[in-house]
DNA sequence: AATTTTTTTTAGATTTATCTAAATTTAAAA
DNA sequence: TTTTAAATTTAGATAAATCTAAAAAAAATT
């Protein structure tokens, strides 16, 4: 199989290809991985070799088909023991990210499904983050980020893009976690703070705070 | 922490130790764990360094108190996942080893203990070994090899000493299972097979079978 | 277009865990 | 008590993953 290391690198390009929709710099997966670009470069001419990325010199990287389907595969463990520890292990949504690191790289296809089947085939991480199924494929996510949400819709919180604990135990402690219907009554013109009635409640968040939530408008 | 590797190393040191009761040596490692004498010589200078182990060289090495704790943290780890596995996840008992052998390395210590407390603080693994508490502490196991066991006595299985799939299958299929009560009716004098009454049912087993079968005569 | 800055890659080392082959030490046999 | 055999350790290499420092390429500024 491949090394965790090996995983690891292919699990952040897949991430950062997901945002910026172009070839990963070396840079930007140093940067993820706390690691050097000297080292990166080493890495990716070993994962090319392996054909598992596309690499031309000074130009980034992209996944293969094959490099895709692995760093889905580990996406898939890691969300699925997310689930694991927050619904039966009772962990907090803060706490489990760096645990999960580790369980996601345990590789024997039987427990993955397994453990799917024991959680009862969930569809979205505690993060609101999308399971692929274990061939692979993700739902459509029909998801909005709270900034682009007009004003006065009715909208649900269905995730984040920030797992940090601390952002995480931020927005718990203003009530503002996965399933929580909110509205948008006002935005501040000076700083574009906020304004929400978040199931009645009244708070205002700064537009950092706002920036890595993601709301549905439908499937309410 | 201590690398996957160093961990292994503890584990097996650990359980050379109980059967032989002497410094394990440098070979009985190696076989164990697949690897050359010359590569354990290597780490097991690494180890004392460490104070892991107790080690001179040419005379085998023993734990030290720190060696043992962690060697037993392991220990608990891969059992308490093995119960996971069967109890939870519906595998056999013969399929869990290997999972629970790349399961035993994710190191963060209230996973384990939540762990231990989902699956209701379970005193025994799938194969009857006992799961050392958090302090590190065994029950004392009360138990017979079933060689050692008079004939025409009332037993019950409460373990196995030989974890591989093939012999956990045969066992299974025999209706030897963990729990099961039995009694020895009589002893071929030829070979030494012996002639049990498992629950009713009349099975004959070979000493090579029964050699790892652990009993308890009490609680019945 | 020439210069500077940023990004990336090479060159050369280092660390960890392993190996083979040869040398030592200990144990067993003659 | 030699001699032989077994077990263990050293010496020297190798592979994986990392690093720092320096060179090279690409991008951004003058
Ligand atoms: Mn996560
Ligand atoms: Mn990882
Ligand atoms: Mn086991
Ligand atoms: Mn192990």
């Amino acid at each position: 199989m491949h090394s965790f290391t090996e995983e690891n690198y292919l699990k952040v390009i897949f991430h950062l290809y997901q945002v910026q929709e172009m070839p990963v710099q070396t840079n930007a997966i140093a940067g993820k991985l706390n690691t050097r670009a000297a080292s990166v470069t080493d890495m990716l001419k070993k994962l090319a070799d392996k054909k598992l990325i596309n690499y031309i010199r000074y130009q980034g990287v992209t996944l293969t088909e094959q490099g895709k389907l692995i760093a889905i595969q580990i996406i898939r463990r890691h969300r699925l023991w997310e689930v694991f520890l927050v619904e039966k292990l009772n962990f907090g949504w803060d706490e489990v990210h760096d645990i999960a690191e580790e369980l996601e790289h345990v590789g024997y296809q039987p427990l993955i499904e397994r453990l799917d089947k024991f959680l009862n085939y969930p569809k979205r991480d505690p993060h609101g983050d999308l399971i692929p199924d274990s061939s692979g494929e993700f739902e459509i996510a029909v998801q909005t980020g709270l900034l682009e949400l007009a004003e006065n819709i009715n909208a649900v919180i269905i995730g984040v893009t920030e797992h940090s604990s601390p952002y995480l135990k931020h927005l718990e402690k203003l009530g503002l976690t996965i399933g929580e219907s909110l509205l948008i009554e006002g935005i501040t013109s000076y700083d574009g703070t906020l304004e929400l009635d978040c199931s009645g409640k009244k708070i205002s968040i700064s537009r950092k705070v706002a920036q890595h939530i993601l709301v549905s408008t439908k499937n309410q």
